[in-house]
DNA sequence: CGTTCTCGTTAGCCTAGACTAAATCACGGA
DNA sequence: TCCGTGATTTAGTCTAGGCTAACGAGAACG
């Protein structure tokens, strides 16, 4: 199968980013998502369709084919593996790493993609907690919840942290909030929209701002932990 | 100053190329190297005169300027630092990495470069043995000379092995004959186009063709080298 | 000194993928 | 039912970077 373009490539994706089931997405959202206007989307998903990469019904929006569907995993896949090689290998910054994953992702080959996998580790998770799917597209699955929705008292394990803005992600950090750390819930002051935590034992105090992004697992037991 | 496009950094690459002494090179050369039609070239090079990066007389050919000489020295560094990476650190064969360092050397940001030269251990000399480039577009300076000429009994060091195609580089490979071997030249039958040789202690026979790609460093002494 | 041949340039066209302006569809409310 | 409004598509342009065909300059040769 012939190489898809680096744009057809940024389209699949983001049909797959605004629908990871499946389901029809608006010509507006996949503009606003893309930053380009919206009969630059209308053209594109003719020729998409034509592809059979998407189902394209005019003015009913488009939806992934299977096709389609599997391209955009492979992306997914690519651009995890390679944040994770940027961080784990190359010692880059987590929260710098994804516009270079963005870029590298539609012009690694297949042979480089494997070796830093290789060297990466083979993860299976990349560096904000993320699912990276195998070569057939399957994943990790896990059940996770917002951590602002754990009660007063609550122990559980940060798993994942999606793409907030980088001050806010770089405070988290210090804080120790990354994926892997342990939080336990101590005060929640809705009205004041205020969150203290307990991160890997320390005291945390943080506004509810970009918290549903932070993913967590939740823990049994009551105990101190320490 | 903005990003080069692709195609720009490939022509002033392949005028660093065919003239690294910035001498004059002419259309059709420029054409031939890139597989482009001339006219592609003399359009292309009517950009690149515009924005001071390279000298084109319609007619007289082209020639960098100090700036896009610049460029082009800076790919080089790209390229050669990518292949050595691309072997040392992901553990590919060394013959068959430049394509993608052809693909990744425009794609690959300041701060990536940056880290792949530090985990590749800032080397001085890519897996060609070719000399990489610092920063500021300085090379270490060898002075080399082609293994054919070298006359019987001579001894000598591999230290460069220029692009041959691949069967040749792997039977060369497979014999030892690597940027650091040591040789010694046994005969030389002129007539049958056969050189004898001595690698790294091991007989080796090969015909001339592709021979002057192998560039090597005189070793004084008469001494058998084991 | 004129002819020829080679090489480079001009002219015009093509594709991918953007854009804006204008037309049109579909749906909710009167 | 009809109309207004917002979303979407159509129509027409633009840029980068290719291409082929045709033209012209200058060297080489008779």
């Amino acid at each position: 199968m012939a190489r898809l373009s680096g744009s057809r490539q940024d389209y699949l994706k983001a049909l797959y980013a605004l629908a990871p089931q499946g389901e029809v997405v608006p010509t507006s959202r996949l503009a606003a998502h893309l930053s380009v206007s919206a009969p630059s989307v209308t053209n594109m998903l003719r020729r998409l369709a034509e592809e059979k990469l998407v189902l394209h019904k005019p003015r009913g929006g488009a939806r992934l084919t299977a096709r389609g569907r599997r391209e955009a995993i492979l992306m997914v896949r690519r651009h995890r593996i390679l944040e994770t090689f940027l961080v784990r290998v190359l010692g880059l910054d987590w929260a710098e790493v994804h516009a270079d994953a963005e870029v590298l992702e539609h012009h690694i080959s297949d042979r480089v993609l494997e070796a830093i996998d290789r060297v990466a580790g083979r993860p299976d998770f990349d560096p904000h907690g993320h699912p990276i799917p195998d070569p057939r597209g399957r994943m990790q699955r896990r059940t996770l919840l917002p951590l602002a929705s754990l009660e007063r008292g609550a122990r559980a394990v940060v798993r994942e942290i999606r793409d907030a803005d980088g001050p806010r992600m770089a405070r988290w950090r210090s804080a120790g909030l990354v994926p892997g750390a342990s939080v336990r819930m101590r005060e929640v002051q809705r009205l004041d929209d205020v969150f203290e935590l307990e991160v890997a034992g320390e005291r945390f105090v943080t506004g509810s701002e970009g918290l549903d992004g932070v993913l967590v697992e939740r823990r049994g037991g009551a105990g101190h932990g320490r």
